[in-house]
DNA sequence: CTAATAGTGTCTATTAGACATTATGTG
DNA sequence: CACATAATGTCTAATAGACACTATTAG
């Protein structure tokens, strides 16, 4: 009979055949009108030269959760910490990865534009692609289609949620962030609604001040309030 | 320079630390009045006579998927396949587990208590545990929190969704299917709303039939339409 | 018969949608 | 001034909650 103590001490993770983990943050942003994701060139095999997400492996010593791999590797493409992630979805086959048995963790975040546009335009192999344009490029593994998963569920949260707010400037205004919402969900949204859900749930803070979207008259700028991430509507807009 | 080919060739995934990766299911189930989660003894290190979830190790050469793994693992101890089933949450870090660095891919599943009930029955090391009975359970590894977060998650479904209806036999009555909603939501819940959102959101067949729920007198049995576990409402029962 | 449960009718309250109206600021 | 955009008012439609009511069946 062994003791615990005497398995660990023995205990060869290397010993077992087990599937390659990688960790790919998809972050968002939102620029001129527009929705985009953040790619990286891959330097190295497999699928070099092709572009994809900015993931990569957990790095044991430095990574006290997957969680924090991603925004490791997020803080090395753009500078700093997105103020938004949450786990996406888990994806593992044998097949989506020439290396073998391969499995990706999946997390969503947002950012502002402003808050790492400079860091993103010195370097070569770090780019905002619009959504639009990602159909023209061919991306490594299947990152396109985790693309669309997690584009599908910010829709999803842009019906019942201010988490779409996270795209925007620390300071915004609300025609700014119903052009957001409009956006993600496809369509036009009533801005008497829009602004009557958003008032009642309380989760912006009027800070009193005014400014403007690039364009746009003056209107009264809001900030998010601190957990507004947990708050969700209890009926969403019409899908 | 080296080429794609040349790279996979001489590649070996054994010469890198990676994390241990295991599958975790959570099975729901609803039986006389109670909800049942599946616990199985581990019956070997670490934390082995813990009671912890069914889960295992992916099998490369059997496995297509993370979500084949999970079914296998449920199939091992039930001896069926679960008829809903859905990834919950990856919770990864260094702390979890005593070999390592170690990442648990979770999955909630639902099923009937009697498509397994003499299966579980006959084994010592297999049980479903009442919700209530968890606490007097010492469990292995993070499982105990993970199935607070499945068991949140349920909470949810049961407000925007008929998904709890997986934990029902095949064909059930509309009070047995609005009993289980209420003891997930934790709260009664106006019998007409009930039917008038099941009825509207369509997602039921009308069997024609009659049956009783145990104890109770003869009431209408429905049946699941195939993709019912897609249907959300757009608003919610109170929370 | 009586009590419990299955199933329905109907009123109220809430809130999203539609759209008109007013206010403000820019060219 | 004229026009675009910001912000508000108000009516309608849809649906969840409350609760009364009828129908059916077991003991």
């Amino acid at each position: 009979m062994v003791t615990e103590e005497e398995f660990l001490a023995t205990y060869d993770r290397r010993a077992f055949d087990a599937p390659l983990l990688t960790v790919d943050p998809i972050l968002w942003t939102y620029d001129k009108g527009e929705l985009k994701v953040l790619l990286v060139k891959r330097f190295a095999h497999p699928e070099m030269g092709k572009w994809g997400l900015p993931g990569g492996f957990v790095d044991e010593t430095r990574d006290a959760s997957l969680e924090e791999t991603a925004i490791r590797k997020l803080a090395e493409k753009t500078g700093v910490r997105p103020p938004y992630i949450e786990q996406l979805i888990t994806t593992g086959n044998a097949y989506r990865d020439q290396r073998g048995w391969s499995v990706t963790v999946c997390f969503t975040a947002l950012m502002a534009y402003q808050d790492c546009q400079q860091r993103v335009e010195s370097v070569e192999d770090v780019r905002w692609i619009k959504e639009e344009d990602l159909n023209a490029l061919d991306l490594a593994f299947d990152h396109r289609t985790l693309i669309d998963v997690a584009r599908e569920r910010l829709r999803q949260k842009a019906l019942y949620s201010v988490v779409p707010a996270y795209t925007l400037p620390d300071k915004f205004t609300l025609p700014q962030l119903q052009k957001v919402h409009e956006l993600l969900i496809g369509r036009e949204v009533d801005k008497k609604s829009f602004r009557r859900r958003v008032d009642q749930a309380g989760v912006l803070i009027d800070t009193g001040e005014e400014g403007r979207a690039p364009g746009q008259r003056l209107a009264r700028l809001y900030q998010l309030k601190p957990r507004s991430n947990e708050f969700n509507f209890s009926r969403n807009l019409e899908g």
